[in-house]
DNA sequence: TTCATTGCAAAAGTTTTGCACGTGC
DNA sequence: GCACGTGCAAAACTTTTGCAATGAA
């Protein structure tokens, strides 16, 4: 599901959002709408500066949190890996190869859970991590 | 769930999965099987060496590796924090409170995942934050 | 005895911070 | 114009690594 998003629709997107929409920040979040690999800063910094070499990392730091604060991006956290960020915000599952590292999504079913009555969940997660198919053989 | 176990079932249990039995990853078992506040490394450091000031760090995080390793604990991520590890390998749901930064367990059930046919699962994790009834009012 | 483990210190990374400057609203 | 965001450099941390000494099996 990539997405080519016009830069005054992100604009649109984060004024809803109460962001003030910065070159670098929508510069940010085009790269991980645009390209759902599940990047890590790193790799969205040395994207963004390909295009504006002036961009720091602080500012894609800066530029991450923000986004994640809002809920307009999700940070994914799996098997001690560096932080990795995804613009697909609806529910569902993420898997790790342990071999290959890459991120797969998966459909999963939002299941109850017990032991947590009367919790405010804001955000649920679910991460596997295992061998993907290539990686299996 | 507090478990009192004797070092010399843990040496037992290390035997079972390949690992020497020696006082440091027996003491850092130890705390966590016993104490399932799922902490991370400075907090397993801190508390070994209450009882033995000659632990270094570097072998705590030898030995949560190791433990990790041989499926004897669960490393526990949950938004941007420090890695936290738990004794209890059981399948559950991890907790999250934004505001106090406590982790509950709670059960869940273990859901199918579609999209990832053929791939080899080793782990999964169900990540849930927000606010704890206690922090909620 | 042997080889994995430990512990120290130093290195390597990653993330945060302070502050002057620039810029969206 | 003002408040917020940016960018640079340095600081603060966390985690890893190299290697000699130690100790479990």
């Amino acid at each position: 599901m990539v997405i080519d998003l016009e830069t005054k629709d992100i604009a649109v997107l984060f004024k809803e959002k109460g962001l003030k929409a910065t070159p670098q920040r929508i510069a940010v979040y085009k790269f991980l709408a645009e390209n759902p690999v599940h990047p890590d800063v790193e790799t969205v910094y040395n994207q963004v500066i390909k295009e504006n070499p002036a961009f720091s990392k602080t500012t894609v730091y800066n530029s991450l949190q923000a986004l994640s604060d809002c809920g307009l991006v999700i940070p994914v956290m799996i098997d001690n890996e560096k932080i990795r960020y995804d613009a697909d915000t609806s529910f569902h599952g993420h898997f790790r190869c342990e071999k290959c590292g890459k991120i797969y999504d998966f459909k999963c079913s939002d299941e109850k859970a017990q032991g947590i009555d009367g919790f405010e969940i804001r955000q649920k997660d679910v991460y596997y991590s295992g061998l993907c198919s290539c990686c299996k053989i």
